[in-house]
RNA sequence: GUGGAUGUAGCGUAGUUGGUUAACGCGUCAGUUUGUGGCACUGAAGACCGUGGGUUCGAGUCCCAUCUUCCACCCCA
């Protein structure tokens, strides 16, 4: 038997109408804040990851779906949705465009990662990016939105964690420090600690292993190196988060594994598993690094799984039913049933019909099985008096009917 | 990439120290005499016991490998 790939799953009609309800909700969301909906490709060069993301994230390193085309072209399958977007951004000429640019996304995302709890090798995500301004009113906007995501969805449990990582200038200036800091010691940390030290060495910061800990006790801390302008930018997002009335933590470990980062970072944790749900932060370089103009830029994406665990705890949601059986059972019966269900459907009804040609008493169980509302019966004597009866599946009650649609319309209503 | 657990019909399970045609519940389908569902009853379909090797007269049961699923590390949404 051929089974789907490790990692992917099959989304079927017992939970995908609970993720159209989500989707819906967040488009609204959207909507409200007026961001517009972009679709890239779920392939691209992959040089865009490298330099987007970063060469030395895992990400790139080690969880790409990288491969050669026939053309001999090298393609990555998207592990996130930023660099797809401001690569558009860029090749569309959108700096032209009314500034700022905001926009959002829902994708599929692919990632050769070992499978675990919240974690799929596809998985999906919705995202914006709010492109054009430096203002700490972007990165508040973009926080808001998050937050009222979780409000619509009616999700409770949720921390807000921030931090600030600075700009390349003040994060060089920190890391030297840092680096004179750890390197004192760097012979008694971990061995992944030691591979840290040259590549990401604030990595180190957020170690797990007691050793590492105790050795980190007393690390000067990157909020405490920030720069004027970064420091002046961090101040006014908290201030603007107090304001707001949202409640937040500085969490100076978060770091984000995603090369372009800059200034702002946030997550928003689930207070259950503790996964992260939600993900962003400020990435002021990335659309130069990408080769358009020099434009800052805000943004965050959520995990479309991970986010749909929350939902389900904390929402009931039943699924449509149909508002009408239409049970018939021969030549012109049939034609009569089709007739009236076209009608009915063109108005928006849910109606069901036989396409089986069962019997009456098999329609009749799956009329019950699917839980239709109303059950309308036509046969024989329907045909000839063009009266029928129509049934109240939860009440049992039954009526008489006259064979046209506005009639019934009036019964099932 | 590393480590642990797992794998029997669509789903949930049983299968005794290896021994004939692999069992049960749910679900599906069809019936239980005339055109009225849910309950009950009867019956049917549906599994090469994850896959591939091996041990054995004989393997769902033992061994090896491999894959999947779940979980942890790493990292992330």
């Amino acid at each position: 038997m051929i089974q789907k790939p490790k990692g992917t799953k099959d989304l079927l009609p017992e939970e995908s109408y609970k993720w159209q309800e989500v989707e819906k909700n967040i488009k609204q969301v959207l909507d409200n804040y007026n961001f517009k909906e972009i679709r890239v490709p779920v392939f691209e060069h992959t040089e865009l990851f490298q330099r987007g993301v970063g060469e030395t994230t895992d990400v790139v390193q080690k969880e790409m779906y990288t491969f050669e085309d026939k053309g001999g072209r090298s393609i990555t399958l998207r592990p996130e949705g930023t660099a797809g977007a401001v690569r558009a951004y860029i090749e569309n000429g959108m700096a032209s465009m009314p500034n700022p640019v905001k926009l959002w996304y829902n994708m599929g995302m692919y990632r050769y990662e070992n499978v675990q709890k919240g974690r799929l090798r596809e998985f999906h995500q919705i995202g914006i990016e709010l492109i054009g301004s430096e203002s700490s009113l972007a990165d508040i906007e973009t926080i808001l939105v998050a937050s009222q995501i979780f409000k619509v969805l009616n999700i409770p449990n949720i921390k807000l964690n921030i931090n600030s990582i600075g700009c390349p200038k003040c994060r060089r200036e920190y890391q030297k420090i840092l680096k004179e800091f750890i390197g004192k010691n760097l012979d008694k940390y971990c061995d992944t600690c030691k591979t840290r030290f040259e590549k990401n060495p604030m990595r180190i910061l957020d170690c797990k292993e007691k050793k590492c800990k105790e050795l980190n006790k007393g690390a000067p801390k990157m909020l405490d190196y920030l720069c004027e302008e970064c420091k002046e930018h961090f101040e006014n997002v908290k201030r603007m988060l107090e304001a707001s009335g949202i409640k937040y933590e500085i969490d100076s470990s978060i770091v984000r594994g995603l090369d372009y980062y800059t200034k702002t970072v946030f997550e928003f944790i689930d207070g259950e598993s503790g996964l992260t749900v939600l993900g962003g932060g400020r990435y002021d370089g990335l659309i130069e690094e990408l080769g358009g103009q020099s434009v800052p830029a805000v943004g965050f994406a959520t995990g479309m799984e991970r986010l749909m665990e929350m939902y389900n705890e904390n929402n009931e949601l039943n699924e449509k039913v149909p508002d009408l059986y239409i049970l018939s059972n021969g030549i012109e019966e049939n034609r009569k049933a089709l007739e009236i269900s076209e009608e009915l459907r063109k108005e928006n009804y849910i109606i069901e019909k036989d396409v089986c040609e069962r019997s009456f008493k098999a329609q009749m169980k799956y009329a019950n099985k699917i839980n239709s509302k109303y059950l309308l019966v036509i046969g024989e004597n329907e045909i000839k008096t063009n009266i029928a009866k129509i049934k109240n599946m939860e009440t049992g009650e039954e009526k008489d009917v006259n064979l046209n649609v506005q009639e019934i319309k009036k019964c099932i209503r």
